[in-house]
Parts: C-alpha cells; sequence; structure tokens
DNA sequence: ATTGGCACTCGGAAGAGTTGAGTGCCAAGG
DNA sequence: CCTTGGCACTCAACTCTTCCGAGTGCCAAT
C-alpha cells in the first residue's frame, strides 16, 4: 500500500532527523532504512508529504525535515511505547526508594528523569487540595514570632512564621494548637477552612486576636497547592546546540518563571494519560521551538501533580515518553505506599 | 606620581572592558576617560602592565584585557564600595519581608541577588549546627511507616520517612515521641546524639527496634548541615554571550553538582567578609572562566551559611560586591529576628 | 618623562570561486 | 498507475584571497 510506505519514510526521517540532527535527504533514507524502493521513490512521497505539511525543506537544496505537525503524527501513530527492561525498571526503582522525604523523592524523582532522557526535568509538588491534615504544630520562636507546621497525610510539610501584634506565651499557644488541632485534624483544605472560622466564635475573646493570624497562615498554608515546582537537568539545556536564541534563552527564561512551567504541565490531568505538546501546540508563545512530554501522577487513579519533561522540538518522543511514564509510574507508587 | 596614573590605567582598563566586552586600545582609552595624557604614554603604561602581568593581548594588534591577576589589584586596591541609595535598601528590605517562612526567605533571597546582579545566585541553606532542636513530631503515615518532623530554633523544619520493620501503633509513637522529646529537646546536634544513644539504654526492649530508625533517621536530619544548596537567576547565563563553551556549559554542570557549588561558596566563612575568587583561583578547575563572589550571613556575628554570586570573570566587581553585601545583611537581620 | 610620527602586524570582514548533497522533472519500464 | 534511472539545476557552506584599519612598538624630539 502506498499510504503506508508514506509512514514510513516519514517516520524514518524523523528518526534520522532526531538522531542525526540534520534534514535528511532520499539517498540517505534509502540507505540507512531498508525500504526495498529507490531514492526516486523516496522523493515522489517526499514531495507528497510535503504537500500535506508533515515535512518542509530548510532551503531549496536541502533534505527534509519534519514539522510540528509531522511529528504530532510520529507521535500519534507510528510510535508504540516498548516497555522498559526489567533491570532498568529495578535501576529506577531502586534510586527512588532510597528517598528519605517528600522533598527527596520530589528531588530524586526530577534528576532522575533528567537523567534518562537527557532533557529538562520538570516536576509538580504533589497537592494538598485531596489530602487531608495529619498533625498542627506552633513552635513560638520569639515572643511574637510563631512558626507554623503543617502535616498533611501524604507527608507534605508547610511551615510558615507568624508575627503577633503582641507577645504570646507558651501554654497559650499550646491551647491554640489543641483547638486547632481537633478542630482541622482530618479535614480536607476546604473542610478545615469552615472548622476554623466556626473556631473563632468559640474561642475566648482574649485569644481571638491571637488566632487570627495563625488562621490566616494555615489556610494560606493549606491553599499553597499547585506553586511548587522543581526544575532539574539543567545542565541538558547544552546539548541544544542549535538554535540558541530560539530555544535556549527562552527556556532558561521559563525555567525562572515557574507560573509558566505550571502552565506547561497544566493541562496533564489524568492519571494515566501521557500529554505530548508539540512545538506551536503549547501554551507559550516563546517556547514555540520546544516540546513538552508530561504525565499526571498520584495515587490511586486520580492525579495529584503533574510531571514531565520539556526539550527541543527534535527530541526522541518514543524513549522520552516511556521513560516520563515509568517514573509517574514509580512515584505514584511511593506515593501510595505513604 | 607615575605610579598612580599606571593603577589608573589599570582602573580603566577593567572599567572599559567590563563595559564593552572587547579588548581596549590606548586611543579609546584616553577618548573616554580624561586622563590627561597621550596615548603614547598610555601605551608606555600598558607595556608595562604587561610586563607586570595585569593585562593582556589576546593577539598582536589588538587592545588590552585584564589578567586574573590585573582583576585581583583592581578588586583589591582600585575598588571603593559605594552604600546602595535609601530607595535600593527600602526596595530589598520590602521583598525580604514578605517571605512567609525560611524556604520563602533563602528562595527570595536569591531571586533577589540574581536580579541585582544580572547573575547567577547561590545560596546555602542555615546550617543547623549551631541551632538547638526545638520540636520533634512522629506522625504514623500508615502502621509500618512514619513521619519525623524536627523543628530547629532558627526555624528550620526537617523531615523524614522512617519505615518500620514491624507495625507500630499510635501510642507507642506518641511515647517515643515523649521519650526523644525530653532527651533532644535544646540540644545542639553534638548534645543530642550522645542523648539519644542514651536513650537507647534507658527505653524497654520492646521500644527499642521501633526506636532505632526513628533515631537513625533524627542523627540524620540534624547532621544534614550543609547540603542545600538554592540556586537562581539561571537566565542570566544567557547574558554571558561569548565563550559559550568555556564558561556556559561548565557552569550549566556545576550548577546541577551542589556539592561543587558547595565549594565555591564554601570558603566563605566569616560572617562580614566579602570573598571574591576571581577565575583560576577557585577550587574547581572547568570554572576557571569565571568568578565568585561570596559572603557569609547569619544572624549575631558567626556566620550560618554562605551565599554568592558566580558569574564570569569579565565582570563588575563593585556593583556586584555591594549587591552582595546588601543581600547578607538584610537576609541576616531577618535571621535574628527569628 | 612625555609626545608625535611612522612603519609594522594581523584578525576579521568582504568577495569570488568551488563543491556536492539534494532536488524536481521526465521518459522509459514493469 | 506506480517505480526508476537519468539529468539539469539550485544553493548553503566551505575555501581561498584580498583588503582594511585598529592597535602596537619604537624612535627621535621636546
Amino acid at each position: 500500500m502506498v499510504e503506508d510506505r508514506r509512514l514510513a519514510v516519514l517516520r524514518a526521517i524523523v528518526e534520522d532527523y532526531v538522531a542525526t540532527e540534520e534534514p535528511v535527504g532520499s539517498k540517505a533514507l534509502v540507505d540507512r532504512h531498508s525500504l526495498g524502493v529507490s531514492p526516486a521513490t523516496v522523493r515522489n512521497d517526499m514531495a507528497a508529504l510535503e504537500e500535506e505539511g508533515y515535512i518542509t525543506q530548510p532551503h531549496t537544496s536541502a533534505g527534509r525535515v519534519p514539522t510540528d505537525k509531522g511529528y504530532r503524527l510520529f507521535v500519534d501513530r507510528l510510535t508504540t511505547l516498548k516497555p522498559m527492561s526489567a533491570a532498568e525498571r529495578r535501576a529506577i526503582s531502586n534510586f527512588l526508594d532510597g528517598a528519605v522525604d517528600l522533598d527527596d523523592v520530589v528531588q530524586r524523582s526530577v534528576r532522575l528523569l533528567a537523567q534518562l532522557t537527557r532533557q529538562v526535568a520538570v516536576m509538580q509538588y504533589p497537592t494538598l487540595s485531596h489530602s487531608t491534615v495529619r498533625h498542627v504544630e506552633l513552635v513560638g520562636l520569639t515572643p511574637t514570632r510563631t512558626l507554623l507546621v503543617l502535616i498533611s497525610s501524604n507527608g507534605r510539610v508547610e511551615q510558615r512564621f507568624v508575627e503577633h501584634p503582641a507577645e504570646v506565651d507558651d501554654t497559650t499557644l499550646a491551647d491554640l494548637r489543641a483547638r486547632i488541632s481537633v478542630a482541622v485534624i482530618g479535614q480536607q483544605a476546604a473542610g478545615a477552612a469552615t472548622a476554623l472560622s466556626g473556631l473563632a466564635d468559640q474561642v475566648p475573646p482574649g485569644l481571638r486576636t491571637t488566632l487570627e493570624p495563625i488562621a490566616a497562615a494555615l489556610q494560606d498554608a493549606m491553599s499553597e497547592t499547585e506553586d511548587r515546582v522543581v526544575v532539574g537537568g539543567t545542565a541538558n539545556l547544552a546539548h541544544f546546540g542549535s538554535g540558541f536564541d530560539t530555544t535556549m534563552r527562552p527556556m532558561l527564561e521559563a525555567m525562572e518563571e515557574h507560573v509558566v512551567l505550571l502552565k506547561l504541565l497544566g493541562e496533564a490531568s489524568g492519571a494515566g494519560a501521557l500529554t505530548v505538546r508539540i512545538g506551536h501546540e503549547g501554551p507559550v508563545e516563546e517556547l514555540a521551538g520546544t516540546s513538552v512530554v508530561a504525565t499526571g501522577y498520584g495515587p490511586g487513579d486520580d492525579a495529584l501533580a503533574a510531571l514531565g519533561i520539556v526539550g527541543p522540538t527534535r527530541m526522541d518522543y518514543p524513549s522520552t515518553m516511556v521513560a516520563v511514564r515509568a517514573v509517574a509510574r514509580y512515584v505514584s507508587r511511593i506515593l501510595d505506599e505513604a
């Protein structure tokens, strides 16, 4: 079937281009892949593929390069994800199992992902929204300053400085802590919020002014849902080689702007589904030269947060996708145990 | 005095080179700075400076460029640090005062520093070593997994997952927590360590197997002194323009290796003293093309940790030094309040 | 010690020529 | 109708050469 061969040609072009970083010509294609036809035939197919917008030529006498649309087709219809080898799985598992706390899980995951894909890895912290309050602690640092520590059921720890208008002694703090604990422990963010505002009415008037800033900080800490992002593998930017200004500079800038990174990961919502966003498909104009491979992760089936990688449009999608999926699974499993 | 003019010439060369990124010639120097002498005279001075190793020519018919030794002299003898304007001070103060917790203080400081200097900023977390244990909390996540949370007097929070060989119930945990608290609260790291090993002997045999992994995690959390580093302003790498391979790539790699960054900051020990390490003076061979401006910070006079910037050897030392010093002071003040 | 003059150097920009990978098209063959 | 070898054509990139001028070092004069 002619149509089939055209797809085979597209696949070959994508693979070669990803491998060599250079526009691929008909001759080279035939040499490297056993397509069973002559260069001339491939040229015809290429002309057709170009017509349909899957590939282009950088300039007239050059080989072809996949367009975003071409990559899209490649990812959607020409890619089969092979599972990782047992050895690889074990390596991942070992690496992640060594984590000592939640921060460490995130850190390690990001590093691992960066290393596996040789791309820049991005990972969002697990959100608190579905988890419940496990523990609340108030530690007096100075008479007018208290440290609030909030521990949630998934092992996340949030802390906040609280400034008091007047001095507060330790027994008062202990009292408040007990009251707050009773009110919010076991609650999700929403429930805790109402419980807190209810608490304000039950508390003796003298305590109320002390409670208020603490309650505010607590609310703030709980609603801290999705703004923390960890980035790793920045050094891999150095491999990007070509296209410094079109690719690297905007990426460096994006990496500082966590909001932008969140937007990139943002739409990866399903826990199982891999999202691949290619070039201009993304929400950020400046990053038109880059692609994002992301997925949700979290215990069970609902995604707590997202993780993924950002790289040049010209990347090895299949293996990248496999790596992202694998890391997401292992992280989910670890969180599951918690 | 001839010697004085030579220094003036060196200063002018450094300033011009930093500003233009291009080797500076005798003519241009005389034009831009009112030295009151002719180009020929400047040329003589340049020859002398070159003789002494303060400047070099990239090639015969080019202008001069400062050597590391030249920058050194410039920094040591030709630089006067002007205090920042009131407005700048206020801006810094406002920005840092908005921090909600220790993490946030560090985050903000790094960003601020990166922004002020337009360089890559690096900041080490305040160490626990001199601070005391304020609070210990054990939270059972699952029957065989406990989260240990350690709060220290300077507001730092460490957490650790602890895996138990057998199931542990909440009352046991509460009991252990009480015992541990009594033993370690108020202690510094060293004292806590001995207290813990003493505790192992006093505890009922049944608890001992449960205590052990917790004690180990606690020790680990406390000895976590200096390995956390935060980096910011990576995007500023993009300005480095020239010398991609000699400067930028090694830096990208170094930024991933926190150990390397710590080595860079490492020797900045005194709380007040600015350390400037120029080019090859640094401990890392690959970063010979970069300089480090760092200083210790911390409440009172002893430095808890270090912060600073890493940038190309060709940087504006005076203003960078002023910025680093200013941020260090403000951070110290904030930690002082805690 | 400083200065104007002068010959010299040499990196880098600008232009010209060459190369070769790759193309499109066509006519012949299955 | 698809495939294929042949062929003329295109054009980025490389090489080679030329040329320019910023900058130098040195010297004699002040």
